[in-house]
DNA sequence: TTTGATTGCTAAAATGTTTTAATTATCTTT
DNA sequence: AAAGATAATTAAAACATTTTAGCAATCAAA
């Protein structure tokens, strides 16, 4: 448990100042700094001894200083949830190669619980934060806007919060859903939704309205709201309704849903699902393992996640005033 | 983007000099202190200011001074695989609870990249890690443990490591895959497991080879291998050879290994999956569905976490000697 | 050879805490 | 009222950096 060895054994071991030694262990990479300037020679002997002391920086000092610390904060729904997984890995990846190391914390859409965990990451000086946010977290956003610290939502946006967002186009791909289903000679197409009040679910819930308006079948157009914590209470009951009246076409609008839906189609009729044709947002590795095909829409998580950090980063580093929105495209997969 | 409240803006709005304000920041909860009190008049007034002023303590300048920084690093082969987004959940659960903070590491199962995740960590300052070690990682470990950093191994321990360890009672767990499947009447019992060399993974062979001998099926017991970076590119051959033989059972070693079998065994014959009794270790959603039954090894993924933080804390709080290895039990689920 | 610029380096302040040792204030006893 | 004990508070050092301002030394030009 050898004694931390300090930028100041380095001074000391090379028979110079700890600013020589500060300025080799940072200006190193940007090197064509006019002043505070190292020779050669010398640089080349910190940089050894510091080798073979084996140094490492404390970061704690560092950020004590620099007010920084290459960290950024995740905040997502719930980092158990697949869809969320995958993004958080995507992100984990990008975040590293530019040494960021990340939190993760998981709000299970409660906003208070998102003020506790982001409340957490401040705390521990996160340089900026990627969040998915949920109902009623408005206020505990702005704050952190206006706290200055960079933030970019992901997933979903708020209403009245100016910020970088990265989302899905999600009135098109329930529009995609929705189209895809009537082609394929759906004529009774419903929706599954949540009841909570979130920016991509309620443009999943136009996209379809759009399109059946268009269609001529705005009359028959249904949405069901299920509870988010009560998914495997209310679902039987909708799936029953649907399939008591001939629906032919369900759209669901998460993969949580979808999934719980298929299990109660399941559950009702082993083989042919009802003869209803689905389709789900998110994957999942039984859909091609259904007795009936199940089409889903495909959510570009590497672009979600690379893209989110990268403005992310670029917050961080240039500050800039003007936010954007990164709107991705779906694809649909049978 | 107000400025950030220091303990001295207290202590001089309140009239008192800093150390004060810092007994009663920190001593506020252990307040049985004998030295170093605070009259109950002042704690209150102090309380008050720094309340109304927003304190919020400035977490690198703590670290720096007490080496301490209420955080954990969580290294798992990858998080975006649903049996580690499970216990990183129940893992981030736990530690908020202890107020602790979770940064997260995948390896890929790569000890080059495990090593590097955890530098990244300790440059951080992390107060002791959850690590669910690879292959060829007994020096990265070690290293840690010899730092006098906290670690706990989780889901396989290293040969000759001597560090507090949660896993599942693997070997058990091989045998009543086993023995589930002659009981249902296979003859022919077959295993599907990766090249690497795992602890967790040996002991499923063993427990596997265990019964196979114990029944005098001996002869007939073998144990597929596949690599770990080409599973869609091996498995389908795999399949096929046990199919070809007359393999009436077989156990997949991982819930990855599981779901890409079991899907090979689907593409040949989506109606009777080749007629063959199957068992994993993990769940998934689908096995419900699958047009022949799937029984699978379910984790106890909560205890798996939670024991896990719990044994961590515990050292880092407790610095004891003494290593402890938990070993959970398995639950057979039809 | 002086002047001015450039190069290479350093002393010291600053960052926001915790903790030690010391000091002052307030009580009890006598 | 003095002495001793105890309660309440504080000054200052320490933690490991970064960064500002400035000092020597060397070099180029006049």
């Amino acid at each position: 448990m050898s004694k931390k060895v300090t930028i100041r054994d380095i001074a000391d071991k090379a028979g110079v100042s700890v600013a020589t030694v500060s300025f080799v262990m940072n200006n190193q990479a940007s090197s064509g700094s006019e002043r505070y300037r190292v020779s050669p020679k010398t640089t080349e002997r910190i940089l050894q001894i510091a080798a073979e002391m084996n140094y490492r920086p404390n970061s704690a000092a560092k950020s004590l200083r620099s007010g920084r610390t290459n960290t950024i904060g995740v905040v997502v729904s719930d980092i158990s949830n697949k869809f969320f997984a995958d993004i958080a890995r995507c992100i984990e990846d990008v975040a590293y190669q530019s040494n960021y190391t990340v939190f993760f914390g998981s709000t299970d859409e409660s906003p208070e619980k998102l003020q506790h965990v982001i409340d957490g990451f401040i705390d521990r000086g996160i340089d900026g934060l990627i969040v998915v946010p949920c109902e009623n977290s408005k206020g505990t956003i702005r704050k952190v806007l206006d706290a200055g610290i960079p933030l970019v939502m992901l997933d979903r946006g708020v209403d009245g919060v100016e910020a970088d967002c990265v989302t899905l186009n999600n009135r098109r791909a329930a529009a995609m859903a929705a189209q895809h289903l009537i082609d394929r000679g759906a004529r009774k197409v419903e929706m599954v939704n949540y009841t909570m009040n979130l920016q991509n679910l309620r443009d999943r819930e136009a996209g379809y309205a759009g399109v059946m308006a268009e269609l001529g079948m705005g009359e028959s157009a249904k949405v069901h709201r299920v509870r988010f914590r009560n998914i495997p209470g209310q679902m039987p009951r909708v799936v029953e309704d649907m399939l008591s009246r001939g629906v032919d076409g369900i759209i669901f609008t998460t993969n949580k849903l979808l999934r719980a839906g298929v299990h109660c189609l399941y559950d009702i009729d082993p083989v042919s699902l009802g003869g209803v044709r689905v389709v789900g947002f998110g994957e999942s590795d039984f859909f091609g393992m259904c007795s009936l095909p199940v089409s889903y829409v495909k959510q570009p998580v590497e672009l979600l996640g690379s893209e989110a950090v990268r403005l992310l980063l670029d917050n961080i580093n240039n500050r800039k005033q003007q936010f954007v929105s990164v709107v991705l495209n779906p694809i649909l997969t049978e």
